[in-house]
DNA sequence: GTGGTCTAGACCACT
DNA sequence: GTGGTCTAGACCACC
């Protein structure tokens, strides 16, 4: 499954959907288009209450992320232009200034945390060509890009 | 006032208090056995429930950030060196993966990422330059700044 | 065609397609006594479910709008006139008022809004023209009448 | 009370409330920095869940109207700057085209609902007045505006 | 005290 | 079948 929650951890489930969903597009796991799971059937399998995923369905398709056809399922968007752009490019900058004060204190120079982000990518970008190969439905897209 | 709180803000008071202390340090602002505030003095600084800043100041405790000397003050704690570093490297690398989710739903590569990483080190470096410039270094605490 | 509906609308399907067809009358692209397609015809043209289509049909002839004529098909209403016209003039003012509420939070303020008011007249004025020059079918049904 | 639901209305309770708090702050009885009840002061004065006031505090705040202030309550927003002002002002012409579409229907020309509109905003402003003569807390907030 | 989250279970509208 | 709404009752973090 694309999809595991934690349900100890102090992030709220309903955040950890959205993320998780958020995440398997970025890695190509969805793609446009797909269905994802109802939130009956996702509720099922990962053993939450409807209502906790209901939840994060909704906050997904505020983001613009998902669509919702009534009666029919749940879909990936199709042209997934984020609403308040400006809003989450801040949120952004304001997330690395805090891994400027984090690494700091972990006496980690600014240059470091570069090089670590560059790892990050490195690795980032091999996962999401393993999630293109075995990506669900066989060969459905494609992953002959390089890396 | 090098730290300012936002009450409306969805981030925990106390949360922004510690973040707000630790970059100061990593700014300059504050050195290594400078004496800070007592827990009254910035709740009546910044308006808040003494137990916030309290609880504040006990986070930064366990963090190693701050020492607390009783009956004489807190002071910024001399070496710094902290204590679960795995966990926390390993929240810096989740935090970066994070940015590489919300990058892309908005549109953004993990290189357009990097140059905007390089810009927020730019303007905080040269931030840093003038904390040290203008900072607490003369009296208990400057508040010289415009307002 | 003179009817088109949004499956990832948040309004319901059968609403969109009544509010799809009094558009048209009130455009003048459909007539009085002009015929309409067929539930099933409707259904396929738009790949909806036939009930889909049924339902709004029914909601159409309870308002008087249309006239199913056993066996024939179904018909744009010769006097279409409203049963409960209390009920749906008190739903306009409402409508009127809710248009004041949202326009003070978006700053604009009851004279702005009648200036947007007239704007949209004026643009109805000139596509139901249009409407009427490059009507369906082709010289099938005039509609010509002065409103 | 300034706040009035009907739970046998099929628009949702919340929305009901939406709608309700926006209305009284476009009317003039709430005003920027107002408190307004608690989920559970409103809760109880309605008889409904918390939870179906908390989803509709949740959506106000999403559209910048109230600001939540953690443990100490909700207070009407400073400068209510609405986000993503081009859908929603597209919704309010969408909304008039309507009007012009109904009004067709019960045979009222463009020309009656500018009318019928001028009659609305007129009757609007004079209860606008009450509103400020005998809002609460007296003389907190003037009513000497030109109507 | 406040709001935020989660579960359980129910009913309804839509397709 | 789908999602949307509502209730009831619980626990938690924050102030």
């Amino acid at each position: 499954m694309w999809l595991q929650v934690d349900p100890r951890s102090s992030i709220p489930i309903y955040q950890q959907v959205v993320d998780g969903v958020k995440t398997a597009i970025a890695k190509g796991i969805l793609a446009s288009g797909d269905r994802i799971p109802s939130i009956r059937e996702l509720a099922v399998e990962l053993t939450l209450n409807p209502n906790t995923v209901a939840k994060a369905y909704q906050e997904l398709e505020r983001h613009r992320v998902i669509e919702v056809v009534r009666g029919r399922g749940t879909y990936v968007a199709k042209a997934p232009s984020p609403p308040n752009l400006e809003e989450r490019l801040q949120q952004i900058e304001e997330t690395m200034q805090w891994l400027l004060v984090e690494g700091h204190h972990l006496k980690l120079a600014p240059e470091d945390l570069l090089v670590l982000f560059r790892n990050v990518i490195n690795r980032w970008a091999r996962n999401r060509e393993e999630g293109h190969r075995d990506g669900p439905g066989g060969g459905d897209h494609q992953s002959d890009e390089e890396v």
